[in-house]
DNA sequence: GTTGGCACTCACTACACTTGAGTGCCAAGT
DNA sequence: ACTTGGCACTCAAGTGTAGTGAGTGCCAAC
């Protein structure tokens, strides 16, 4: 792989190769100050690395590191902290992906063969596996129901002028709305208006328009306006992702700014912020971002992983991994990957997968 | 120990009444404090407590609510902070019942006012309110379902041998679970199935026996045994509190200390704890519990708001604010109470209270 | 190209010293 | 019998000075 020409080649290229010995030291800095929390000095990477070359040849290439930027001091008498870039570096070059077998990826679907309940359930438990594998925060996005079919609708009358339209979904999803429909509506119109709709809706896909029958009786056709109304906004509100956010309590430990922890959190109870976050950084196509990578400020001091929930081709959502720059990168994002994939399995085979209670 | 009882009345009093002066000193030490989080000296109390009396006679009386416990000395030459016992004769004594329409008061009744939407959102949101009323950290326990009667029931087909169980309860919610009925069942079976299930539960209670019918056709009744099943789980599920958290980042500048900020987040995100926690204290028949006064070792430096949400007189859920022992008392407390009798009023009134979408 | 050696830098610690906020106590005043 | 000014005392926090040691950069020698 590395034509060893540790003298800076002919060729421009922008950090991408940096040959063994600068690599091999780059990754005993960056582990062992994820272990440490550390700066690493020379002669500590000289102990661990299987390097046998003393410590003053580390100091040269810790210094060409640190020129091309892959390394900093935070002052000139201590050891070196990996940037950004390093990290970088590290994540694409210096970690075998997941070769075979990981133990995350057997765990995993060990989780997934057992756990039986709706959607909901499993997407909320994935998302506590994911941070007790891991000790991160994680983030699960479940698609939306954009391509779901209906399988029943109906209106229930709840008494008192009020009533309930709920529509079932081929994913084993429900959906519901109460509306008004006024005291004078009576149990039998409602039960006949439900009637007509579950005919009308059954089979129909919530991304196509949606046509809500109307009736001759007039207390019958009052009823389906409202029902109407409400199918309406059901439809769009089926459509948006549901987010499950788990152990933020994580990252209290992993920084010892209390301010850092506190903007970090705050990001984190922002669904629409963290969704958006995760989507931007699959759309660039990346399933790790690091520090100012993804270009939220407040998060500048974490790293992102996320892995896409891929259904019949199509992203449809994602699970993530939000912890500080100096993360387990490997385990973590071995755990995500497979989660990611499991859940798209899961998803996708069959909507509302799930064992009787 | 100076005997030095400068005013003692007679009755053994129990720190109960502490005379106005010891009283104002108090007050102006807890709420001087709870601005300023740092220790409070006698100069600052005699400028700011409306006493005119110079700052050694503030130093003497101090020096006894100190020896009666109120106040503590973090180190000799620094003035005081309340203990708990101080924060709670602050809270008993000090702190006027919410004297009328108070300003939180109108602002939650606002929020009831306009607030749309299912009995989840409703509870979410007023998680919400809590928090960005209080900036604390707000819980909101929801009543389990106990007394609901069932409104509706049904089986709905899901398609490859899996069907969906849903029972919609007066008070709006919907509990679904989904079973595996076998390939073998048509769709046929499963809607008269789900027709006799409807018959049968339609208006039974969900804290009785609930009889599930058989059928004559042995393909319905393979149905309905699953469903069966299905709905004994859901009872008892049904039965279990719907718990919402809100604003935990609120918690992270309250302490300075990342270890306390830690291991209080992760006390909030095992809800029964937070349940039962709210449970002890409305059943010790308290609405604030000051740092040891709940037997929760890791909040100790922590307070808890609790206010009961009625109905029938009977106590179903509760609104919980948590913060730094150090916490906004009056605002807090008449923003909990405020939020859990509009809560009481609105589950109480009517179950599935909503607006149409 | 590597290495040992060496001078240098600089955070961190320890220590002494000063400062100032705040106390407790007391003797005098009302 | 309280209150009050005064005063000695305590102690956290700030400042200045060394000393220590981890770590570096450079260089001459291998």
């Amino acid at each position: 792989m590395s034509p060893q020409k540790s003298r800076t080649p002919a060729q421009p290229e922008h950090g991408a190769d940096l040959g063994a010995r600068k690599a091999a030291i780059l990754e005993a800095v960056v582990s062992q100050y994820i272990g440490s929390a550390q700066p690493v000095g020379s002669s500590a990477v000289a102990d661990a690395a299987g390097l046998s070359v003393s410590s003053a040849t580390i100091r040269a290439e810790m210094a060409a590191l640190e020129h091309d930027g892959f390394l900093v001091q935070p002052h000139t008498s201590a050891g070196r902290i990996p940037t950004d870039k390093g990290y970088r570096y590290f994540v694409d070059h210096l970690t075998q992906p997941t070769s075979g077998k990981s133990p995350e990826m057997v765990r995993v679907k060990r989780f997934f063969d057992d756990v039986h309940g709706g959607l909901e359930e499993v997407l909320e438990r994935s998302s506590r596996l994911l941070t007790e594998m891991t000790s991160y925060a994680s983030v699960v996005v479940a698609p939306g129901h954009t391509s779901s079919e209906i399988r029943s609708a109906q209106v229930v009358d709840l008494g008192g002028g009020h009533a309930l339209v709920l529509v079932v979904l081929t994913d084993g999803t429900v959906e519901k709305t109460s509306i008004a429909v006024g005291d004078d509506a009576t149990s039998d119109a409602i039960a006949h208006a439900s009637q007509l709709v579950n005919d009308a809706l059954t089979g129909a896909r919530l991304d196509a328009p949606i046509a809500v029958p109307t009736s001759a009786d007039p207390a019958v056709a009052a009823v389906l306006n409202h029902a109407a109304e409400a199918i309406g906004a059901l439809a769009t509100g089926a459509a948006s992702e549901q987010v499950f956010v788990g152990g933020p309590s994580r990252l209290a430990g992993a920084f010892d700014a209390v301010e850092t922890v506190r903007s970090v959190l705050s990001i984190l109870e922002q669904q629409l912020v963290v969704v958006s976050l995760l989507r931007d950084v699959l759309d660039a196509g990346l399933s790790v971002a690091i520090g100012h990578e993804h270009g939220y400020e407040p998060l500048a001091s974490c790293a992102v992983i996320v892995a896409p929930v891929v259904i019949d081709g199509e992203a449809v959502g994602a699970v993530g991994l939000l912890g500080p720059t100096r993360m387990q990168y490997p385990a973590a994002i071995a755990a995500a990957r497979a989660v990611g994939s499991e859940l798209s399995g899961r998803l996708g085979g069959r909507g509302g997968e799930g064992g009787a209670a």
